[in-house]
Order: structure tokens, then C-alpha cells, then sequence
DNA sequence: CTAGTTGCAAAAGCTTTGCATGCAT
DNA sequence: ATGCATGCAAAGCTTTTGCAACTAG
């Protein structure tokens, strides 16, 4: 819990019980998930938390970079806490979506691509997983 | 107009004058527009036109390979006349979406990334474009 | 103190849905 | 003829906004 309040600090943005909260289930989840579902997990330990807060301080995060933010399904935003580049996949079978790393591809890793500044970049892969591939749940 | 009708004829959907018009608007724009952009592209040739039946037309053609889908910059769906793999790059500073073919690029032209079986793919760039960054407008 | 945050409720989109009417084949 | 498409209007959802009350530093 320290340790967060000085990440806070680091990023010159103050330390909030609603902020700690988010921040500590970004951390907790490795998955990736809905601002809804980010709501509900710490609903109960906030009295009266509104759902608009939690949208605003992802946004917060996502600015701060200690967010990611995944636009994948065409559906809603999840946020993950990675904020580093690095890519999704979507499972078609089983609907769950998974972090992909894609090493070593040269324009992937560019700052540069026909001319244009890249500052950030998301590929977003949709198929079937290898575990649903198997036949297994 | 006969060819677009023997593409339907092809894909075995029905030609309606409403079809017809969406598919030429597609052609006729290398862009990316949005689903009511395209509704008001051709609401004046076609009485009555509702926005629900773009959609329903947008969406068939997506599904029939007709057309391509973006999602990009977190707002609204987008559709484009390409319906191969290829990505796109959006410019902060002008707003404009532009297609970004990426040749040679292994991880993005094989079937399987990490066991998992990849049907489609989308990569997202974003940064400064060409022209925007040589000053120009 | 006081600038930055939160909660609430309402508004704002975009997209989807249901059903009756109409049309392409 | 008849099954598929369309138009219309309303509903559904996620996300945003405005503002008063509150609080962290």
C-alpha cells in the first residue's frame, strides 16, 4: 500500500482510497478487464463509489501510463495493467482474451512506418486459442 | 452497376437498391467512414432510408467479405471497401485514419501465433502522420 | 487553505431490436 | 408466392458531463 502511494506520488497524482482500490485490482488481475467489472470488485469496500469515478480515474491511469487500455471485440474497454506495447488476442470458441508478445518484427518495433510517427501501436488478433483448439475447456 | 449486382448474385444476397448504394459509396471512398457518414451519403437517392438498415447492410457485407471493419480511436465503427488484412494508422494531430499495408512481417502473416490459431488481425497504430509532421496541412 | 476528486443523476451517443410493411426472386 | 429486407420508433448500453460537496496535501 506504500509502495502504490509512492507510484502515486512519482506520477504527481494524489492518493485517493478510490484510486488505491482500482490501482490494487489492476495488479491483482492479470486479465483484462471491463470498467464495470473494476467497479464491482471494490464496490463493497467504498461506500457510495460511482461508477463515473472509476471511469475517470482509468482514464487517469491510462494517461499516467499505469494502465493499459484494450479496445478488442468492438464491444466495451478493458484496462489491464500493463502499460507497456504489446498485443491481444480473442478467442472466438471460449471469448477470453489473451496478451500476445510479438518479438522481433522489425515494424512492430519502429518508430517509424511509411513516413509517419508512431507513438503507440495495438494489434488485435482473433481466432481460436490453442486450449479451445485441443478441444478442452 | 450490373457488376455489383452479379457480386451479390456471387456471395447470394439480394440485390436492393439500398445495397447497392452502401456498396458504391464503399467504392467510391478509399477512406474509413463511419456508419452515419455513409447513411448521409446516400439518403438523398434513396427515400426513407433508415440508419438501422445501413447497419444491417454494413454488417452482412462485413460478414460476406464484402467489406472491412475498423475500429480504431475508440469512438465509432468505421467501414472501408477493403476486406483483406491490413492495418491502419491514426493521426493525433489531423485525425485522419490511413491504411498501413506491413509486408514481410512474419507474426502478422502466419496462421498461428503462440499455439493459437489467428483468423483475422487488426494492428492499430497511432502517432503523427507524414504530413502533419513536415508542418504541412 | 484550495486545487483537485468524488458522487449523483441526467444526458449523450452509438447500436440493436421488434414488428409490420414491402419487395426481390 | 414467400422468405428476406426495410423503415420506424423505441429500447439498451456504455460512456460522458455538470455541478455541488468533499478531501488530500
Amino acid at each position: 500500500v506504500k509502495e502504490i502511494v509512492d507510484v502515486f506520488k512519482q506520477k504527481g497524482i494524489r492518493a485517493t482510497p478510490q484510486r488505491l482500490e482500482v490501482y490494487k485490482v489492476l495488479q491483482n488481475q492479470s486479465g483484462h478487464l471491463p470498467v464495470e467489472a473494476i467497479y464491482e470488485k471494490i464496490k463493497d469496500k467504498l461506500p457510495g463509489l460511482s461508477l463515473a469515478t472509476v471511469y475517470s480515474i482509468l482514464e487517469l491511469f491510462r494517461d499516467k501510463k499505469l494502465a493499459g487500455e484494450v479496445w478488442i471485440k468492438s464491444d466495451k474497454v478493458c484496462f489491464e495493467s500493463r502499460p507497456d506495447i504489446h498485443h491481444h488476442f480473442y478467442c472466438r470458441a471460449c471469448g477470453k482474451i489473451s496478451d500476445l508478445d510479438i518479438p522481433g518484427c522489425a515494424a512492430l518495433t519502429s518508430k517509424e512506418v511509411a513516413g509517419n510517427l508512431i507513438e503507440d501501436l495495438q494489434g488485435y488478433f482473433y481466432g481460436v486459442c490453442f486450449k479451445c483448439r485441443s478441444g478442452k475447456k
